[in-house]
DNA sequence: ATGTGC
């Protein structure tokens, strides 16, 4: 496929109709100046998918999409319950990545420097950042089974979380199915120490200011305003999740040589839904999904108790927690009909519109607050589901910015001191455990988030609710 | 993303 091949839809939908031996079509939400500049291997990647068996609708691609491991991060797809396929590619190395959003009381401009200092400074020293960085929270092998299985939930009886956390999560912080039996004993073995911290990469912990809003209406409803601070955070599952996947890329070598699954390249690894290696795969990923909703919620923990320390009478509550590397069974309207799915949304945020199932009541009318986290120093959004993303997207949204540079690039092109120094004039507070993490993390390494958010706004796949501007930046 | 590469 080749950008000229694609037929517009209107100005921000695109779509590549099935031919060959494609399952489906295969749908881009985004600008025409987005389309071209993205990668050839994005699209090829998403005819790839297309070929996968019991493929359900369309392969949806977003404007944050660039390269991935098989699928493009930044993209997502829905397989028949009976025909289909689950894939490590479909969800991410990093299951479970996702962000969340806590709201405070705090007005920004009434804070001094001293106070910025001071909060920057003890956030970097509670939340453990950087590569293989362990926490302070032992779970014994009971306790981590307990995690497996009850996610975010588990932390409500060890002291953790509110009963508002856990309603504001997600699934409210656990997905049904997981098997901590199909979890290996060298992913248990990774965990260890491992919950309650951030990891590195993309990840971070960042405090931000609520610079605009774009619809007075939702914000009042999502309980944030002009000017307040809010604290985000963005990290999975760890080695943990991790390890799980190398783990079924191995099993699945052999399972689509087993049930004679053609693909197209390896990455796209897989086995059937409905076959013994899927079933163990759906019981494995589920544990990492819970695992990765307790560690945001640990997490929020160490930010609740540093910034209660800091400031008085101050509130930190849960504005939403949400997934963008994930396969989950959901029910969906597919040509008129009510079915079951598995969705893989691999860099892809689900972004249900009002009314849906498994939304909070509190936004139930208006749509799920979706969290679009800016790279590294700029603009992060938080959006609103829409109708129209449950009849065109599975009820899925954009991510991030996406990438334009590899990490390499980046590290070769935007030294650790440029990045600080850049960061530095914008106001921004960098705190970091890595210097090589900040280079490959640096904002020119990214495609431009306005324009991202733009894309997917025009679309009609989800509404703008508010910019974030960040002040303080913890990398891992 | 991650005990740096499935």
């Amino acid at each position: 496929m080749t950008i000229r091949e694609l037929e517009k839809v209107s100005d921000f939908e695109w779509v590549y109709s099935k031919r060959g031996s494609m399952n489906s079509d295969i749908r881009f939400f985004c600008s025409k100046e987005i389309l071209e500049s993205m990668d050839q291997a994005v699209l090829d990647q998403a005819v790839n998918v297309s070929h996968l068996p019991g493929v359900v609708g369309d392969v949806v691609v977003l404007p944050d999409a660039h390269w991935g491991y098989g699928f493009p991060i930044g993209s997502v797809a829905a397989f028949d319950e009976d025909e289909g396929v689950v894939t490590v590619g479909g969800v991410g190395f990093d299951i479970n990545c996702g962000v969340r959003t806590l709201r405070t009381n705090l007005v920004y401009h009434k804070l001094s420097e001293k106070d910025i200092e001071k909060l920057a400074q003890r956030l970097f020293e509670n939340i453990p950042a950087g590569l293989g960085k362990e926490g302070k929270i032992k779970l014994s092998r009971k306790e981590l089974n307990k995690v497996m299985l009850e996610g975010a939930r588990w932390c409500l009886e060890n002291g953790f979380a509110t009963e508002e956390d856990i309603e504001f999560t997600e699934e409210r912080g656990r997905v049904g199915g997981a098997v901590p039996d199909y979890v290996s004993e060298e992913a248990i073995e990774r965990e260890e120490g491992q919950i309650g911290t951030l990891g590195s990469g993309n990840h971070y912990l960042e405090v931000q200011v609520v610079e605009e809003i774009y619809n007075g209406d939702i914000a009042q409803v999502y309980g944030l305003f002009e000017g307040q601070l809010v604290i985000t955070i963005h990290c999975g599952s760890r080695g943990f999740g991790h390890q799980i996947n190398t783990d079924f890329l191995k099993i699945f070598r052999t399972a689509v040589e087993k049930y004679k699954i053609p693909i197209k390249e390896k990455e796209l690894l897989c086995a059937p839904i409905k076959s013994k290696e899927g079933e163990m795969y759906l019981g494995a990923v589920r544990c990492a999904i819970n695992y990765a909703f307790a560690n945001r919620q640990v997490i929020t923990h160490l930010v609740r108790e540093t910034v209660k320390k800091i400031f008085r009478n101050v509130e930190v509550s849960l504005l939403y927690d949400v997934a963008h590397n994930t396969v989950k069974e959901e029910v969906h309207v597919v040509n008129g009909k009510k079915r079951k799915v598995f969705v893989h949304r691999k860099g892809s945020t689900r972004g249900f519109g009002p009314g849906k199932e498994g939304i909070p009541k509190k936004y139930l009318e208006v749509g799920q607050p979706v969290i679009v986290g800016g790279s590294m120093g700029t603009a992060s959004y938080i959006l609103a589901g829409t109708d129209l993303a449950m009849e065109k997207t599975f009820g899925s949204t954009i991510h991030g910015a996406g990438r334009t540079l590899s990490r390499n690039q980046a590290k070769k092109n935007f030294p650790y001191e440029k990045v600080v120094k850049q960061l530095e004039m914008k106001g921004i507070k960098l705190m970091s455990a890595s210097k090589q993490g900040v280079a490959e993390e640096a904002p020119q390494a990214y495609k431009d988030i306005d324009e991202v958010v733009k894309s997917i706004a025009k679309s009609g796949i989800s509404t703008k609710v508010a910019k974030l501007r960040p002040i303080i930046s913890i990398k891992g």
